[in-house]
RNA sequence: GGAGGGAUGGCUGAGCGGUUGAAAGCGCUGGUUUCGAAAACCAGUUGGGGAGAAAUCUUCACGCGAGUUCGAAUCUCGCUCCCUCCGCCA
């Protein structure tokens, strides 16, 4: 949510902003609903100052046992316009609030415009390309032949877009998942958390997954919860509500969890093996920070991101996004890509994003500074990194022309000390 | 799912329907005192909205939402969450 004092100062910038981010938020009645609210709020508040006062004139008159009637009399009537700019307020509010829930974030300033990704600025390329002596196959393939991925089996018990691991793919998941939480724990100074896959209507509101994509979330009904898409709900709703001490500056926090997208509208896109599932299992990173440090947080950010793949021995490119890839919430975000040479494409693994305040006012995420003034805070998070995507690039840049499949070295404690995977 | 109890400021905990934004205690902050500290004493210590250049004024909020009333933290109803017991269950 932006600050209304930002719209009422200049709401073109809002407006373009609407348009650059490919987003279709009509504002044109804002802030006409904004200032009658706010004129309604005056008249009524005055009115409230009236009835306080009168009030204390009737106990006044009833403890000396005079009469008081004519008074309350004349209450009755300010107490029934009182009720009425009440409802009006409510109604013009719950209005306000249904736009104000549907502004994206502004970008920062130095994210550039475009309309799609093809206007995403590539800012680095690492890692090497593998020379293959064979051509390499795709991960559907290799996971078949060495019986460590079955899409067939996973379909038959769900559905399509959904994945069965098993044995040295079930480990190697596993590794993974544990290799990433170790590092960013031990390495990079973050709490781990294990939150709940199912969170409440509010909790999807403050992250900005809601009112926006309702359509992409798995619900259940009876009980209005969602399972969540990623980490960042349930962690970022940690402090929700809450005014954190400026001593808990910069909190960070790391969390596996399954994540679950219906991917409504992106059938037929990149959906062979699992490039694109329903189900599947991410390491996010959360971070709370003061304002003045959320830029210097998110290259940080992203160098933890990249840190895993560095030491998975990975070839990956770092994009940042422009205004029309940018996601609702987000202020600027940087996107790595990890290289498959089976697939033949750069696979998203992460995104990194700053938030500003965006959600800490959704969410009502405040501090305290040192000074006792209560600000919202600044929100981060990226993946560190999502599973599938990197499980692919592992598979197909690690496999051999015998059709076996090495096991990165950071890995193989986590695997029992196992180096190849084989046909069992 | 059934029965009962509860939800008040950073914490504990009072609160006859009418100067209660809220007693008291603790904690915290500042001050006095001290060579310094402790203790003691004094003062301050919730957040949001609106008006104002500011001082300041005003309004809202006692889990959430409705209702009764001239007036609600206090009464009524619904909901949520927490605790105890019973049932079911990984």
């Amino acid at each position: 949510m932006l600050d209304i004092n930002i719209i009422r100062d200049d709401i073109e910038k809002v407006k373009q902003t609407v348009i650059n981010k490919n987003e279709k938020t009509n504002l044109d009645s804002l802030l006409e609903l904004d200032s009658k609210r706010k004129s309604l709020l005056i008249e009524c508040d005055d009115l409230r100052n009236t009835r306080n006062i009168t009030s204390k004139k009737i106990s006044e008159l009833k403890s000396k046992k005079e009469d008081a009637s004519d008074v309350i009399k004349e209450m009755k009537g300010v107490s029934d316009n009182i009720k009425q700019l009440e409802v009006d307020i409510k109604a013009l509010t719950d209005e306000l609030d249904s736009i104000l829930l549907k502004i994206p974030n502004i970008p920062a300033s130095d994210v550039p415009v475009g309309k799609d990704e093809t206007s995403n600025e590539i800012i680095k390329e690492c890692g090497e390309k593998r020379d293959y002596s064979f051509t390499p196959l795709p991960h559907w393939d290799i996971g078949k032949t060495l019986d460590i991925l079955d899409f067939e089996r996973a379909a038959k018990i769900t559905g399509a877009g959904f994945t069965l691991y098993k044995g040295a793919g079930a480990r190697l998941e596993r590794a993974l998942y544990n290799f990433m939480l170790d590092l960013h724990t031990q390495e990079h100074g973050y709490t781990e958390i294990f939150p709940p896959y199912l969170v409440n209507r509010a909790s999807m509101t403050g992250t900005g997954q809601l009112p926006k994509l309702e359509e992409d979330m798995y619900r259940i009904p009876e009980d209005d919860l969602f399972l969540i898409p990623t980490a960042e709900v349930p962690v970022t709703n940690i402090h929700s509500n809450e005014i954190m001490s400026v001593t808990d500056l910069p909190t960070y926090y790391t969390a596996f969890t399954a994540c679950f997208r219906r991917e409504a509208g992106s059938h037929g896109k990149d959906t062979r093996g699992m490039l694109r599932v329903h189900q599947f299992n991410k390491v996010e990173l959360v971070k709370f920070v003061r304002p003045e440090t959320s830029y210097d947080e998110l290259e940080s950010l992203l160098s933890v991101s990249e840190k895993v793949l560095q030491l998975l021995g990975l070839q990956y490119r770092v994009l940042k996004l422009c205004t029309g890839d940018l996601s609702f919430a987000a202020a600027k975000c940087y996107d790595i890509e990890v290289w498959s040479p089976g697939v033949d494409k750069f696979l998203e693994v992460s995104s990194c994003s700053n938030f500003e305040d965006f959600q800490a006012r959704r969410s009502n995420i405040r501090f305290r500074d040192d000074e006792g003034k209560v600000h919202h805070v600044h929100t981060l998070n990226g993946s560190g990194v999502a599973l599938p995507r990197t499980m692919i690039a592992i598979i197909e840049n690690y496999q051999r022309e015998d059709g076996t499949v090495d096991v990165p070295e950071v890995l193989r404690p986590y695997m029992n000390g196992l180096e190849v995977i084989k046909k069992s």
